[in-house]
DNA sequence: CTCCATCATGTTTACGTACACATAGACGGT
DNA sequence: ACCGTCTATGTGTACGTAAACATGATGGAG
């Protein structure tokens, strides 16, 4: 191995001076400079990253948790904090699993700078503790407001308030509800900001036609059938995420219906997938690579200072009017 | 920070006695190893990595390479690779992007033990520089012939042969291909397989129902768009992957037309999407946790024991029927 | 009872980098 | 011309762990 020291002996200078050049000190002088980094070259130097990160207490790399990277809406937003963190030279590390287990313990063995959790649903104990301390945490996509750390997230009530808004006024009045699972702040957000503009209308939501359940596709899916079975099915279906209305409008298709001619169908996060004619699905966008290189900035802030207070970041959602809603008022 | 030191103080011993009941070394007595491990609880004791890392040479840390992690075949396969590398107590880095830049820099600087390349399309020179140094690199899904390193794929030749004679004999005659793009392995031994089989068949294609091109949704679902608007459309193609084969299907959608009534399509990979009600896509099914669990494997030995000889191993596919394609024979 | 083998544990040191401090030379103001 | 200041570079060291080597104690064989 190549060490700054061969490198220092192959330029004559002393390796401090090496050092110096490697993180760009301009404390060394151009001639000087050039010489060692035309020794780097010629020994092929790298900086071993241990030594380095033993020295500085950094890793340059930030760890990421989520749930299920194979619901789709987990890729964009991974492939958002990947290109965040590139253009801030951090490497990622990612843990997938409903648990996050090991990224905790990342952090306290100095792996990882910091992390970001993009699925927390409550606040384990470790997790508080580890918040308590001032460890670098944020919270993207899903918040938690128990939790005194940087949190991103979207207006998910104001966005359940726009589709009912957006459901009523074209003539809906059998709304149905795929609700999601009761923990995470997304599914519970958009559920209030749903049922309470609801209310405000007049139109408060037929318990029968809501449906809780997870975020998985083939739930969404049975749970739609099911809806659909009924005597007096609805006109309408609300989903908690796009996960859950592509569930739904398969429901739809394999129980013979068409959307929106038999039933409309509303999800949300507005994943790629939702735009293709096959689905092409009404849905909210939030606006994910700003709201990811705000978690980025506002963890790196916090891994160099770990005195700041928690900020919490809430970006405007928009609906997005697709084919699974069609613009002529229904029923 | 509390260090193996300070352990060692608080249990009364060497702290070469608290770093030798941290590696399980049997060279311990039980009654002393737990004194150390109540001591290491109440100190709140966590082993710092760079420190270690200096010392064995070892991060427990495999990069991985994917070029679009949005391609929802991506996601299932890191899945399979995270699960792998989390039951050999590995952590995972991803790098998302064509190139894989900063990969191989990382595994110079020692930030990874090695590395899993999924999409390599063609051996840089920076790239077969690092095998021929004994790097423990492997390449997964997709491989590369001119590289002498452990590689893990599926037969796609056998799979595209599958796919002829799955099409003639259901009585197809003119038949579509959406190629994919020209490097990477996958595609071309798909090609190979498809085009070879139908020669052998003595149905060889129709250079004007090929259409190259990328494994992008769009430019499939542009491709599909041109193929059907042809006077004599084909009635029947094959996606180089999944991804295309969604495109297709949107593309057919798009026009007017029904799958498989106008058209049959047949993908490629098996992604979750193709089981989905709206697509339901006949395509061919690889290994993916055992494939992922192989590399894995493969890397690692190599990680202890870098003068291991290449290893390539190559799992068998399965063309999986589904309603893209109708049983009852077509034209 | 002695001697050597064996085992549990301790001491010293090195991994490669960057920080704190030290030093030598250059330059300018009075 | 002298002194102070500033700049470029060097010296020594510490980060926390684990490897190599060292040591003391214990026990069994002769």
């Amino acid at each position: 191995m190549v060490t700054s020291r061969d490198v220092a002996r192959l330029a004559g200078v002393s390796q401090m001076t090496v050092s110096r050049v490697l993180q760009d000190s301009d404390r060394v002088a151009a001639q000087t400079r050039e010489k060692v980094l035309e020794a780097m070259r010629e020994a092929g130097y790298r900086p071993h990253a241990a030594a380095r990160t033993m020295r500085t207490r950094r890793t340059s790399t930030i760890g990421v948790v989520v749930a299920d990277i194979t619901n789709p809406f987990y890729p964009q937003l991974l492939e958002a904090v990947s290109t965040a963190l590139k253009s801030a030279g951090q490497r990622m590390v990612l843990w997938n699993g409903p648990d996050g287990a090991g990224a905790l313990e990342s952090l306290d063995e100095g792996t990882v700078d910091g992390l970001i959790f993009t699925t927390v649903t409550e606040a384990s104990a470790q997790l508080a503790e580890a918040v308590e301390r001032g460890e670098p945490i944020a919270l993207l996509h899903r918040g938690l407001d128990e939790l005194d750390c940087d949190q991103v997230t979207t207006d998910n009530t104001g966005g359940g308030r726009a589709v009912a808004d957006y459901l009523i006024a074209a003539g809906h009045r059998r709304i149905g509800f795929l609700a999601g699972p009761e923990l995470p702040s997304t599914a519970r957000h958009r559920e209030h900001g749903f049922r309470d503009r609801l209310v405000e209308l007049g139109q408060a939501l037929d318990e029968f036609l809501v449906v809780p359940g997870g975020f998985a596709h083939d739930m969404a899916r049975a749970a739609m059938r099911g809806l659909l079975a009924l005597d007096d099915p609805p006109t309408a279906v609300f989903c908690a995420n796009d996960l859950t209305a592509l569930g739904a409008v398969d429901g739809a298709v394999s129980a013979g219906k068409r959307v929106p001619d038999d039933v409309w169908v509303v999800g949300y996060d507005d994943i790629a997938l939702t735009a293709w004619d096959s689905y092409d699905i009404t849905t909210v966008r939030q606006p994910i690579a700003e709201m990811a290189r705000a978690a980025v900035d506002l963890l790196l802030e916090r891994v160099e200072d770990r005195g700041l207070a928690a900020r919490k970041r809430c970006f405007a959602s928009e609906l997005v009017v697709r084919g699974s809603t069609a613009r002529t008022p229904a029923v």
